[in-house]
DNA sequence: AAATTGGTTCTGTTGTTTCAGAACCAAACG
DNA sequence: CGTTTGGTTCTGAAACAACAGAACCAATTT
């Protein structure tokens, strides 16, 4: 039936907005994020250039610099079919949990930079602060190597030996 | 000495100008992160708004939004001395440690979307999709969880009795 | 009460980001 | 060869964010 159809559509168009804020927030353009939204919903999960742009209505440019943001962060690909053209981009499931795991182990930084303050203020007399800030490093340094641990505990788990 | 001194603060400066654009990446204004930064580093770790503005050659305006928002964020705090109708304003670490815990726990936000896409997907006849994305699912999930207990652990660890 | 101090808030400029539209280009097709 | 297809890259407009400068305001000080 026609109208159930676009009832669906509806209801993917505006999960795609929503969740497009979400990923927007953790650093895209909103198309982008909308891009990565609709990929992640629609069905079949890989779709064509020109199925993109349609449902997003935005204009070929914005759609292929989002797709090419989602692919050299690897969180997009496309796979082709003989006798055709088109590329068909789809999520890159494998590629999107490398780029959480990274995402996640750049949170040594913090814990270097406040390092990196604790040898500046050594000889600064103030303890009390001195002792503070380290706590903050301290905690920082646990939870990188806590969360390394958990990764690669992940890591064993799920390698196909 | 007056070369000595000058040199240190030569440091600092391109120390506060290094730290403030890691700030800055994690979604704050360029001076926001400089002034963040220079409380980090600053001797004693309490400035008041015209060291800070003098410091950073900035606009007041600038400055005082800036403090706005890292107080209001609970990283920044100050201190008063009487008869003195300035504030000192200073690093608040133990804002700053639970802005941290806040932040990490925001990450259950995307575990929660990818359990819609799953339940919008799940009449899909695409397993193999579904599947991947429910190890990313699951992945998430399982880091959240890690998370939240390692959080917690350390709570247990650093509450005073 | 007038002036100073320690900021805050408003206004406008400048720089940056996002995107649409058009020009472009390489591969495939006729 | 010229044309269509599936995009990519360039150009410019509009919206937005960051900030300087000035106006402002509530306490204090004179």
């Amino acid at each position: 039936m026609i109208t159930d159809e676009g009832d669906r559509t509806e209801r993917i168009r505006s999960k795609v907005e929503q969740m497009g804020v979400f990923f927007e927030r953790s650093g895209f353009a909103p198309i982008t994020g909308r891009v990565f939204a609709y990929l992640l919903l629609c069905d079949p999960p890989h779709s064509d250039f020109f199925a993109i742009q349609g449902f997003l209505r935005a204009s070929k440019s914005a759609v292929s610099n989002a797709l090419t943001t989602l692919t050299s962060e690897g969180l997009v690909d496309y796979i082709t079919f003989s006798g055709n053209r088109r590329r068909y981009f789809r999520i890159n499931t494998n590629g999107w949990l490398d780029n959480l795991k990274k995402r996640l182990r750049r949170m040594t930084v913090l814990g270097e930079l406040l390092d990196e303050v604790l040898r500046e203020r050594c000889n600064s007399n103030c303890s009390t602060f001195h002792r503070d800030l380290n706590t903050v490093a301290v905690f920082q340094n646990y939870l990188s190597k806590g969360i390394e641990q958990l990764i690669d505990e992940w890591d064993k788990k799920n390698t196909t030996n």
